[in-house]
DNA sequence: CGCCAGGTTGATTTCGCTCAAGCAATGTGG
DNA sequence: CCACATTGCTTGAGCGAAATCAACCTGGCG
């Protein structure tokens, strides 16, 4: 609803550190310049909504800190998680590169601060900057075959392996200690939201874990999650592993 | 295994009906020339590999006509078909780009003349045409989202629903007649492939066939489909549609 | 304090898979 | 030309996994 008050601390497109993790990398000081020019800086509360799905796209967002997740509804109002975004993400770039609305919905996990690029300038910089289109592409294409994997996965693979993998998936990116086989993690999601990252209910979610703990795999406590042997998760996913 | 023998026709890219509606035609005369030094054409039998999932990929592949099929599988030999390729797609162009092994298989389903890129020539003119690399942009964009929705119908929708939605797709290409509500078409896929598509067993697709024949939405002989109402149809993938 | 969203648990049902058999069309070798 | 494999499709019986429905519990929070 209520917009937050814009950054008080300056932003700027020449210091911003997600950029350099960012496509726009590619870009020099002359089309930095219009970018820092033409970029809206805003920032957001948990919960909050960037786009919605159906929303024309007017633009790409750069994500500078924070956390969002980007969902997808269908006819029934049945919704899943298409997957998280991270500072150095571009938001909403499929949708624009198509010109076509939106076709998911984008919303703040934690508090966050991300810029708005509007599409004549982003237009603008990628005719002017072949490099930048490359690295665009780069993206895309990494993204795709990250989708079709899950799509293969959420055909072939049961609840508990899906599940076994996110935790695996996380793990590269939350995981606080990792010593032989071991690690612990605290879980950036609510239950709810790691049920709709692997598109099941709260409830079958809720078993999934505690079968897992009866099975000594991980063990939950809140948000946070203690794997004693990593092997075990991975065996859940190829259950003829030769590990 | 026995290479067929090359294209008794002579084939060139300037000529090349296909090339209009792929993403090659960004490009001018001179790097047309180039183009055509470089490609290998080659005519497969239905059921032919063009390659591997896990081979590494060595450039792209242009269709140019007939019909293949893009298989994915997994640890447990578990395979689906990711989608139908046809004449002017390219193939491959996504593990090309993001430099890994190809992620899927690509097979005939019916005779086919496809002309092989080597990477290189690719690349060349990659970095010599920006509009190139924005016209792949496009397509991968494309789809990602095509690829997103797919995640999102396969934990959502039931069997019969995905299969009333794959007809819907089918028809946009393959139907011979539209008279009002009503349509027909020749299924491209055989039934089991027609199962792989919505990664189900074939037992499955068959019950699936049945039922709706019961309920008179779809009447299937052979490989021709009889669709008495499309709106049926439509209703099997939005419920509470108000149609 | 009562309320409420998030989470857990249990009972039941439904859907799709597995396993197994049978069948028709096609091919193959003697 | 016939006996016989092979392959694709269908059908049935039984099972198991996950959804659904419903209750209840917990920890904030006004």
């Amino acid at each position: 609803m209520a917009a937050c008050n814009t950054s008080s601390i300056r932003r700027d497109c020449f210091t911003c550190q997600s950029r350099e993790r960012a496509e726009w990398c590619a870009l020099n000081k002359e089309e930095l310049r219009l970018l820092d020019k033409a970029k809206v800086v805003r920032e957001y509360r948990p919960g909050e909504v960037i786009f919605h799905q159906g929303d024309p796209c007017r633009g790409v967002h750069c994500f500078e800190t924070g956390m969002v997740g980007l969902r997808k509804i269908d006819a029934d109002g049945n919704s899943i998680l298409l997957g998280l975004a991270y500072p150095g993400d571009t938001l909403g770039y499929r949708s624009f590169l198509v010109g076509e609305d939106h076709g998911a919905s984008a919303e703040t996990l934690k508090p966050s601060t991300i810029c708005f690029l509007d599409g004549a300038t982003v237009r603008t910089l990628l005719k002017h900057n072949p490099a930048l289109g490359l690295q665009f592409l780069q993206t895309v294409a990494r993204e795709l075959g990250a989708a079709e994997e899950r799509i293969l996965q959420s055909v072939t693979l049961s609840v508990r392996a899906r599940f076994a993998h996110l935790l695996l998936v996380l793990k590269d990116r939350y995981a606080t200690s990792g010593k032989d086989g071991r690690f612990e993690l605290e879980l950036p999601l609510a239950r709810q939201d790691l049920a709709a990252m692997i598109g099941i209910r709260p409830e079958t979610m809720s078993r999934a874990i505690k079968q897992l703990e009866e099975d000594g795999v991980a063990y939950f406590s809140g948000r946070s999650v203690a794997v004693p042997d990593v092997k075990r998760l991975l065996r859940e996913i190829e259950p003829e592993s030769y590990l």
